[in-house]
DNA sequence: GTTGAAAGCCATAATCG
DNA sequence: CGATTATGGCTTTCAAC
């Protein structure tokens, strides 16, 4: 009774369009995928204990509800030449949507650029980039930054280590079982 | 001739275990796995104009070379129930080997954590956390940083919008065409 | 929603240019 | 080093439970 009750709740959920609702089986198949994008359908359901082809319809809906984004290459930036890193806190002046906007498209552009966060604090931006060497950061700070109008202040911080979860789990709330 | 002489300097430099020796079909393989990891071999190759074939010992020689260094699945963040993040900014006391790396796998270890870098500047670590609201938030930083004694001082910077590029190219010493 | 089988397609390796 | 070809295996779809 209870679990036909919570099936046809999570059912109602699903169909008003909530993301939120994974179980045991989509929380793994997730896992995995975070790990290692490329894992084929055949060895992602053998490791969360399902047939196939039900593990390619799960991994479609996870695709459909938008769950699950995109697949991207980790590239080693050492080989592409910029082994060093560094995340440059920026401040602009004023702080308007006139000119928030631009200066996020303008440094997505930047060759350097591997993200930039609009941030809510004492400084507006934290872009991370990826250089050659420090000259070649120095360069850009001056040249592609400060060099700007808009940049009232900037403070750039050396990287020496940058760790990524490769698994980030849902919370209890966005689970169902 | 030239031709001749420039693919056996690069050659050279390959077996020389020179992992940034790029040449434009290189790129062009980096850069569409960048976008989708799990472009199907066959597509690729149409897409950077080689046979199959080729393709696959590119591909493989990206990933032996350590250039390529795995695949990820996007996760949308909002859909695990953590629909707010934060970057926040420790600095810690003292800033010793023996604090340094038991504080980043503590780190590592939360649920919340996306990232943690290891920065030279003020402050000595930008953790990238996702939670699922601001009460959590509070939580998080009061129960899991600000209640540790290595914490001398703590910025939370809550986060709008974060944009990463979905290719990154090398620089110019990097390529070989 | 899950399973199992069948068909088509792709990845892979060997061979040759 | 790159293209072509053949095969084994996987992805994918379908009907059935």
């Amino acid at each position: 009774m209870l679990c036909t009750s919570l099936a046809v709740f999570r059912q109602f959920l699903r169909r008003e369009g909530t993301k939120s609702v994974l179980d045991a089986i989509d929380v793994a198949i997730l896992a995995e995928l975070q790990k290692d994008a490329r894992l084929p359908n055949k060895d992602l359901a053998a490791r969360v204990n399902i047939a196939p082809s039900t593990c390619l319809v799960r991994h479609r809906a996870l695709r459909e509800r938008g769950v699950l984004k995109g697949y991207r290459a980790e590239v080693d930036l050492g080989a592409l030449g910029r082994p060093l890193q560094a995340v440059i806190a920026v401040r602009v002046r004023p702080h308007t949507r006139a000119v928030v906007r631009p200066f996020l498209d303008y440094v997505m552009e930047l060759p350097e650029t591997i993200s930039v966060s609009h941030v809510a604090g004492p400084d507006d931006f934290l872009v991370h980039v990826a250089v050659a060497d420090a000259v070649h950061l120095q360069q850009l700070v001056l040249d592609s930054f400060t060099s700007r109008r808009e940049v009232a202040q900037l403070h750039t911080n050396l990287l020496f280590e940058h760790r990524v979860k490769a698994r980030i789990p849902p919370t209890a709330q966005a689970r169902s079982d």
